[in-house]
DNA sequence: CTCTTAATAGATAGGCAAGTCTATTGAAAC
DNA sequence: GTTTCAATAGACTTGCCTATCTATTAAGAG
């Protein structure tokens, strides 16, 4: 519904990370199989988590991902901007250049008020509260 | 941000007709101009808002779309189910087939929250409330 | 009737996000 | 040091949503 595959499967990746927090680094091929996203295209999702500092990752024997931030720290919004997603450029549903409240396109008003909500839950969701909500990872397995 | 492109045309379309209640049909070249959608691609679109009842259209001399439904009965939503868009067939978020409070996956709740806020926004805004909110339509040449 | 305007239909093409493949680099174990 | 495991890099391919094109059908004006 909102957003494209890519947020989804950044999301679907932090979401593991911050269950697996304390335990061992998460291989590339582990995260692949728990979020269902080829292999190879998760990696390059993961490349931009590391770039912006909510994962690191460690090669060679043993490695893997594990999430390097606080999870409360760390927002929706915040994942979404890493993975490529800018507010600011969403363009306007009228497909105007400009379009503000000094310059409304017939839409704007409505359209505000759904941007608002979104907003309001990506920049006030942690993954603190995801990781106090989600199920947990050992039950992933068992319940696809 | 949300949606396809496919639904904000509709919805740009759906916005022109309403503000054009009361006068003559708006010719799909006019509506292809006021939307800026290209004109074959409007007309399909249109087509699904004829069938679904929502407009009416207009062959020969003078013809072209005008709103066929009472604006306040008209929601967001049903604009775009007609344009394609289908809630129940959005995939969950990890990907699961079966995702329903009795087998949450991992974002369940968190997600359900950005779900309800774009039910209720889609579901609760009518055409009506359009009309009265959005600019005039003379003023839209004039804003682009 | 016929002429003109405009919607309809369906086949075809484009563009871009998503996904794949191959090779390389880096780190740990032994 | 060498072997093995795993992330990284980037070129290449795919697939689907958008968009375009061509031809047809329908309706009103005169």
């Amino acid at each position: 519904m909102f957003l494209n595959q890519t947020s989804h499967y950044a999301l679907r990746a932090m979401t593991c990370l911050v269950k697996a927090t304390g335990s061992a680094p998460v291989n590339s091929k582990e995260l692949a199989d728990f979020t269902d996203v080829p292999s190879h295209y998760l990696s390059k999702i993961m490349r931009k988590m590391v770039e912006a500092g909510y994962a690191r990752s460690q090669k060679g024997h043993g490695g893997g991902f594990m999430m390097s931030i606080e999870p409360r720290k760390l927002r929706i919004m915040d994942v979404l901007v890493a993975a490529g997603f800018d507010m600011e450029e969403q363009p306007c549903v009228f497909g105007w250049e400009k379009c503000d409240n000094n310059k409304p396109c017939p839409l704007h008003p409505v359209w505000k008020r759904l941007k608002d909500c979104f907003n309001d839950w990506a920049l006030n969701t942690t993954f603190e509260d995801i990781r106090k909500e989600s199920t947990l990872i050992e039950e992933v397995k068992f319940y696809r």
